[in-house]
DNA sequence: TTATTGGCTGTAAGCCTTTACAGTATTTCC
DNA sequence: GGAAATACTGTAAAGGCTTACAGCCAATAA
């Protein structure tokens, strides 16, 4: 195994000068430099990261928490932030706590305790009081998705108001028997997104005047089968059946479709469906929806996180409680369109 | 930060026992063991693993290579895989291929060399020689999932057979007149399933005596609308459809199903569907498939790497070699149907 | 009783970098 | 030409752990 000192001696400098080279880092003359880089790359050399890390405190190394792994919106946001952490120069380390909740002590215990990561970055996930507790004390940046995390930055959209906006829509349709599918929590931990999904559907309900109905209520998985089972549950019934479904996920909505499909009903003419998320597969379905662009908000949050960590800046260091409202769109394709009067 | 030193004085022994205790090596009193462990534990004592992999040479940590994260079949083998590894006590560091190729070089040179990793797991992905040759040179192992690596150890299922059993299936129902939708490669770098999945579909056909006739064969993403458009060509042509499509995957399948009904073909009446993955949402449509249980893939593959890893067994880490074919298990749903004369 | 063994324990070297500090060569400025 | 500044360069300490080796003591054997 090739270290710092046969380059070194290939290049016929001390090893002070080839980790300066190497590095970047000033004061080395312009023919030491070229030198040094010639023989590391001749001898295929590159730096030990765990001495790297013993030496400098750095570990070049971003840990991203997940509940899931094989769900979309949990492998886009980590699509995204994991391009924009190699991009700049950092490794992932990637816990799922899907394996069971027993992991979940080990990975904030160890893991972060380890020096293993610089910085961490959490995705749709609350954080129990004393895991924010150590992650403050370690001084580690952390970074959340998909809700507020006391005493530390995150990023998310409104959940309240893209139902509100998703629910306007259709108001603004003429459609004034509304229902709504919900999205039921996968785990314990997570944001109460459905729940304020749900709220922002009742607001925009109040704001134009129109009644909520039990019966137009449901709630579902967040799947095309979830959906389909819901909506088929809720268009089935003969007669004050909703105009217009509001799903508080894509893929809800693309199963509320197929069953209304399924029922006989057309999409949009005899009901109109509209989602929240900007599944890749709305286009297909002709799915109006409110974009939430989800794999940027991954790379936003992975970028945030290591301009904080290279910021040498210490204030920044400090998990002040800072929220983001990540921007949403609605997308009107052709699930939505003008109530008619049936 | 508190370090081995501190744990060794609080516990009134030595850095050495300290460490032998906490690592659970023989040669320590009960006694001594039990103050450490306490010891450690009020002090919140964890060694940094930048310390460990310096002075023992092993990372704990295992990379995994991905072509993408955001896709079904990458997303559930990488869940399968993280799990087990995190079981096994070790970590994952994820790389993904999706930013663009030239980072491929990076994560081949830099990540492994640097001592990042004790072992690497890539999925679906072919090896470059130099991409083998260098981990061969660093006697990393490897192992690889969805194809053979040229000496190494890998899993895969048998595509041909796979496409083989799917096809005959459908003989076996009384089909005469089979289509395939094939699957289109995602990068470059990727194995030859589709290939080998219609090689499959020919020998089957060709043990049946039925001649394969071109227009019923399409190419499609493995998306759920790749599937639509491509079954939505050859089923809508007014004669000379096929009555039965194998899918080379089930996503396809689901948009063949979806483009049957509004053709307003009943599936499986008038068209057999049958596809290759076991994806969740199979059983709600009602697909036949090829089930390859995707998850356990992944587990497996992690499992034995690091089988390999700890069996102290020199031997063992010689890459040599090695081809697992994994089990497949046809799960007939309602899709498809005994061909009947219309 | 003494000699041997075996079980524990501690000291210190080693893992591979980075970087503070001191030292040397070169340039710049009077 | 000499002094002062500048630009490099090298030596060696530090980072936090594991572990070889030597040392100690109590238990066993003779």
């Amino acid at each position: 195994m090739v270290g710092i000192i046969e380059v070194a001696q290939h290049a016929g400098v001390s090893t002070a000068t080839v980790s300066r080279a190497l590095n970047g880092k000033a004061n080395v003359s312009a023919r030491a430099r070229e030198r040094v880089l010639k023989s590391a790359q001749e001898l295929g050399y590159v730096a030990s990261s765990s001495a790297y890390t013993l030496a400098t405190g750095k570990a070049k190394n971003i840990g991203v928490v997940v509940p899931f792994i094989d769900r979309w919106f949990f492998s886009t946001i980590l699509e995204g932030a994991v391009n924009a952490i190699v991009n700049r120069g950092y490794d992932v380390t990637l816990y799922s706590l899907s394996g069971g909740n027993e992991n979940r002590n080990r990975i904030f215990d160890e893991l972060v305790l380890r020096k293993r990561v610089d910085g961490v970055l959490t995705i749709a996930l609350r954080l129990s009081e004393s895991e924010l507790k150590k992650l403050a004390e370690l001084e580690k940046p952390i970074i959340g998705i998909g809700g507020p995390i006391p005493g530390a930055r995150s990023i998310s959209i409104d959940d309240e108001g893209a139902g509100r906006l998703a629910t306007a829509h259709l108001i603004s349709l003429g459609h004034t028997k509304i229902g709504m599918i919900s999205g039921s929590p996968v785990t314990q931990m997570e944001f109460h997104q459905p729940y304020l999904r749900m709220t922002g559907y009742h607001e925009a309900l109040l704001d134009a005047n129109l009644d909520f109905h039990p019966q137009w209520m449901a709630e579902a998985t967040f799947t095309i089968d979830g959906g389909y089972h819901a909506a088929k549950q809720m268009l089935g019934k003969p007669q004050n059946a909703p105009t217009a479904i509001f799903c508080a996920g894509d893929e809800i909505a693309f199963g509320a479709i197929q069953a209304a499909r399924d029922l006989g009903l057309r999409v949009p003419q005899d009901i109109s469906v509209v989602g929240i998320d900007g599944h890749p597969l709305a286009e297909f379905y002709g799915l109006s929806t409110v974009d939430q662009k989800v794999m940027n908000q991954g790379a936003k949050a992975a970028d945030t996180l290591i301009d904080n960590l290279e910021s040498g800046d210490k204030k920044d260091l400090k998990n002040f409680e800072q929220l983001t409202i990540w921007p949403i769109d609605l997308v009107v394709r052709s699930s939505t369109a003008r109530r008619t009067d049936s």
